[in-house]
DNA sequence: TTGACATATGAACAGATGATCATATGTTAA
DNA sequence: TTAACATATGATCATCTGTTCATATGTCAA
């Protein structure tokens, strides 16, 4: 049995829940994002980039990761436009690209802590 | 290499951001949010359960998944309490279990659409 | 140009995870 | 109780993903 006898049992709310669903493209953005932040390491970086901005030493210091590891969630996180950077000399330091971010933060913890 | 030479570059802004990174529990529990919502077969169920309660018949028909799929998902928003559910004879109906997640939904659908 | 250093990246491996299938549980009607 | 149905769940498998290691790139100083 893959499905109950009568194919949806409450027609009206169904098709209203389908259009509530946004399109693919918004629904794919949206999971890319949870997903950043959904890594440990990750948002170890993206809580830590909400103070100030910190080159890749730092995050790595900061986060407890080697630099390597650090700089592969970088990418990540900079390919979903979570952060931006800025190249000083040797050193690239980066901060978030904008502030939304800081506010799916707050509210998970809001959350997290009722 | 595994470390810059100087352990750490800009240690006070370093030491602020550790203090800004939430303790290991709150950071477990708002990752767990966050990977809840980064799978599209569950942030679909999320966003229909958005809009009113629906069985897990329904939710089926929603997300276009089997019902067994449905509900492994549905245990795991459970286990996290992003949705509860109410049993009403044969059929077990879930909604969102607080306001939170909707303003994670419409937080993270602006910060795609700019 | 060479050497040192900060960062980036490709390959490969180990661990995590979603879907499927089969089966179990719980509820109602007869 | 038995049958039918809605939902739940355990096991398995294929796929995805984060880390590590080795190496490459880019920048500065000498």
């Amino acid at each position: 049995m893959d499905r109950c006898q009568e194919k949806v049992l409450h027609q009206a709310q169904v098709e209203q829940a389908i259009k509530n669903i946004p399109d693919s493209v918004t629904l794919q953005s949206i999971t890319d994002i949870f997903k950043a932040l959904s890594e440990p390491s990750r948002l170890k970086i993206v809580t830590a980039l909400a103070t100030c901005e910190l080159c890749v030493c730092d995050l790595a210091a900061v986060s407890g990761s080697s630099e390597s590891a650090v700089s592969h969630q970088l990418r990540i996180l900079r390919n979903l436009k979570i952060v931006r950077y800025r190249r000083e000399g040797k050193i690239v330091f980066y901060r978030l690209d904008d502030d939304h971010v800081k506010s799916l933060i707050s509210q998970s913890i809001q959350h997290v802590q009722e």
